[in-house]
DNA sequence: CCTTAATCGAGACGGTACGTCGTGTCTTTAT
DNA sequence: ATAAAGACACGACGTACCGTCTCGATTAAGG
């Protein structure tokens, strides 16, 4: 008999449980009963923590989302360093999260957020240091960089992920940051 | 009682049924059964039709998509010309429609296509026109017109409402245009 | 596959499972569940047909007390014909039946009736024709024949069953009938 | 904050809780949760004395029944004697007792016993002494005065409680006493 | 014009998942 | 040691949809 779990060992089992229902069958076929068979528990446990479907999924979500922050590229030029960036996103689980995020009309209207919200709460993005250190190097110029344009890349990313549902080409990645982001920041 | 209705004009009453519920109660809250009841029919009308819920609701963007085709403007600016067409979508139906497209999984697994896909084959952007005409009134540089420029706006325009699930503010969208799309064209 | 039952023959299926669930493992034991299961068939055209538990238990015992109507004994003696018919109800599922209608409290709350109107309306005791014989034969004194006089080994028998979830041995009949009914009648 | 309990009177707090259960909700709905609520205190508490409802149930029974043990009438004729003894019963919680103990058929598989010795157990019926006067008084015959009619009035009512499911009217308890018990006894 | 075939409307069927509740076990804290 | 608080694993509850199916009634089309 295997030992009662408890507490957070348990939260933890359930979400992985949870995460790894979300990559197999997908949100459409994400079952509140999978994940309690998965986990190896029962119903109450998984609705004394999450009332419902989507409050669990958006929970996995945040949960896989905090696991697996990216790390910040330094290679000397702001291009590498985006584009670096935008092959990781493209390349890992980020991008599925993405995708599952707008699944998740329920919770939105229950707590008034968006999933762009819940993408930033997660800790998708943290790129500021990218941007300083191009200006420090002089490579553009500061004025420019408003909140939108920073973000541009990443958007267009996002975007052509939530068109596409598939990887992006690196042909893609590299078309958004040479004719669209950098022109606009040098 | 009312004479039975066949053919095209229950296929119609179908998806208007459709359309109204998910308008009024969004895809997650979508039901098959709740369309049979408002459309007054009775489930094998359906499914003769459809074979499940992606399918209609599938049918049901396209179908709604074609009913609201835009308008092109012709202004005299590129500006206002752009702006006014993403008003026009930010302040319609194509909005819902964008969201709910995303969550058509199934259906695309079935078929290899995606959601930009279906928003393009149910006719959402004939603009075209728009930029000839810009040209020959020389306010821009036809060389710089890629594709991905000219659909440029639109995408952020997609993304922001992928990401808010709300209208976005007309503060926005002059700034993606004035500070993101003008810049690149001009 | 096997083919789908309907109407009348699914429901005599849905009843004997239900009679097989009551004997084998008891009323407190019995599950809508194990119904289900056992006819092969899905909760909702139990729950269709019997709102709750109570429902489908009372529908079961009267489905079952009705398939199993005692035949009445023409034994020449009125003794004999008491103590026949009370041999057989001890002998039969009729016995199960009395012990089981009393857990239908819910039941007669809903309805205004008892676990006696239960088991008439089940058709427990057509034993009008023995005392008529009797009485034919100047067995006994017709004005001593009220209805209580006529139901007391019966319900002796009933009270006995009640307070001993067992067969009643049969020396007890036999007294039931010697000591308190005949000595009241003749 | 109260202090806390231990022992008799924890013991009887909690058969008072579960009484009271019993009486307000009836056996159907009567919940260990229920009861653990009410008295105010955990899970383990009851169940390391009662390991389980049915265990739980015919404790309280028990105990209730021994707090109410009937005073033994003495009114100088035996008809008043027993009729004083049946009115006291149909207006007590002795009947509710009698309708409960019938469902313990858990409780009785384990240990072997049935409704009527529980009844018995729990001291339902003193009356000895009142058949010892009648005979004293010359008012029947002691020979037959078998233990079968010595029941037997207690007998018809419990089981008139057990097929009604409610209070018997006055003049059935007259009936009984008038048309079946002193015929038999005189 | 009348029969024939198709499809409509109604609703039951077998199934899966939902979110809730109760049971009996177990752990933790603190009296 | 045991009370109180409360989580845990289990499993049934009654409900809601799904997609399939059978049935009789209606309508359109062809002989």
């Amino acid at each position: 008999m295997p030992e009662r779990r408890r507490g957070a060992a348990l939260e933890k089992a359930l979400l992985d449980a949870a995460w790894e229902e979300l990559t197999e069958h997908g949100y459409a076929r994400f079952t509140m009963d999978a994940v309690v068979q998965r986990a190896g528990t029962s119903p109450s446990v998984l609705y004394r923590r999450w009332s419902d479907r989507d409050e669990l999924v958006r929970a996995t979500l945040v949960h896989t989302l905090a696991e697996s922050r990216l790390g910040v590229p330094d290679t000397g030029s702001l291009r590498e360093d985006v584009l670096t960036l935008m092959r990781e996103i493209n390349a890992t689980r980020v991008q599925l999260i993405t995708v599952m995020s707008v699944h998740l009309a329920g919770y939105y209207q229950g707590t008034g957020t968006s999933p762009g919200e819940l993408l930033a709460a997660g800790g998708e993005n943290p790129v500021g240091v990218l941007f300083e250190r191009a200006v420090a190097r002089g490579e553009i110029t500061p004025e420019r960089l408003t909140p939108r344009i920073k973000a541009l890349p990443f958007d267009l990313l996002r975007h052509e992920v939530l068109t596409t549902f598939a990887p992006v080409p690196d042909g893609v990645l590299e078309e958004i940051v040479d004719t669209v982001f950098l022109p606009l920041v040098r």
